[in-house]
DNA sequence: CACGAGACCTGTTCGC
DNA sequence: TGCGAACAGGTCTCGT
């Protein structure tokens, strides 16, 4: 579920909550959960630490600790809640943290892609990370320079996390809509006015998924409701908001893509 | 370098 | 109703 807005969303939930929280105890429920250091070694060396502070780089959260950093990745289906008072055990939950303050992490993950490091250094995870979409590496300019130098198809380069990090699926279906660009068409025959267009875009549908606290759907709720305003993701059949033609589904790199035949036409 | 297929997982939905 | 197939927010690895 979670891409970038959504990872967003939940680091905004989660600050509040834990930071300033000592962690008593770490339990693991699913073992390949943990992605790095060893079992043994990740329950020492996180016992006593305190959560400084929560924060995300692209679709990862990243937990500043009094001396490590705790990286979790949701993958497809992760999510994370913190609890106050008790808790029960629940069928999914693959990783928890016991706090001060009778308030315990869990981390749930009914498909166990999600992924756990502790590390000293974040560069161990993070460091092959393009830039942030929203931050200030990311201009019109280096995203044209960029495009030139490749010769992919735009969809699964802007899925490429080392090209820039935290797009997902829905986000570049809604993206490249809205720049009016075919996902199959080849980076480097972007226009420079076409790249500011793309630019802009993936800038206006990333904030406007943050503000609507991300998209919820099917079973993983989290309360967000950009899926209510999707204009192609998931609507392949249905008509296109802009011009009212019926949406296409297609497969690009094994996912499912959405797009709009007559706004998004590839041009050879 | 670019791309497709297969893995990793469980759950839901759809077609017959 | 039952049952298999298709599909799902992500990413890694391997072969061509």
């Amino acid at each position: 579920m979670p891409e970038l807005p959504e990872v967003e969303t939940i680091a905004r939930n989660l600050r509040p909550a834990l930071v300033g929280k000592a962690i008593l105890e770490a339990d693991l429920c699913w073992k390949r959960t943990l992605a790095k250091p060893s079992a043994a070694k990740f329950k020492r060396d996180i016992r006593g630490q305190e959560i400084r502070e929560i924060s995300r780089r692209a679709k990862f959260l990243v937990i500043q600790l009094s001396t490590d950093f705790l990286i979790i990745h949701l993958r497809m289906s992760g999510d994370l809640l913190a609890i106050i008072g008790g808790y029960a055990p629940a069928k999914h939950d693959r990783f928890i943290l016991k706090l001060s303050e009778d308030t315990t992490l869990v981390f749930h993950d009914p498909r166990k892609f999600g992924r756990v490091w502790l590390v000293k250094n974040p560069d161990e995870v993070l460091g092959n990370l393009g830039p942030e979409p929203l931050g200030s590496d990311f201009s019109a300019g280096w995203l044209y320079e960029n495009l030139q130098r490749r010769k992919r198809q735009l969809k699964p380069l802007l899925l490429d996390q080392a090209f820039i990090a935290g797009i997902g699926n829905i986000y570049v279906d809604e993206s490249l809509h809205m720049a009016k660009l075919h996902p199959l068409m080849r980076s480097n025959r972007v226009s420079e006015a076409q790249a500011e267009d793309l630019w802009r875009a993936v800038q206006a549908v990333l904030e406007e998924g943050i503000r609507r606290n991300g998209a919820s759907i099917d079973w993983v709720y989290r309360g967000g409701d950009f899926q209510n305003h999707f204009r192609v993701y998931g609507r392949g059949g249905k008509t296109c908001p802009v011009c009212g033609t019926i949406i296409d589904r297609i497969t690009v790199g094994q996912r499912g893509t959405h797009f709009c035949p007559a706004c998004q036409v590839l041009e050879r």
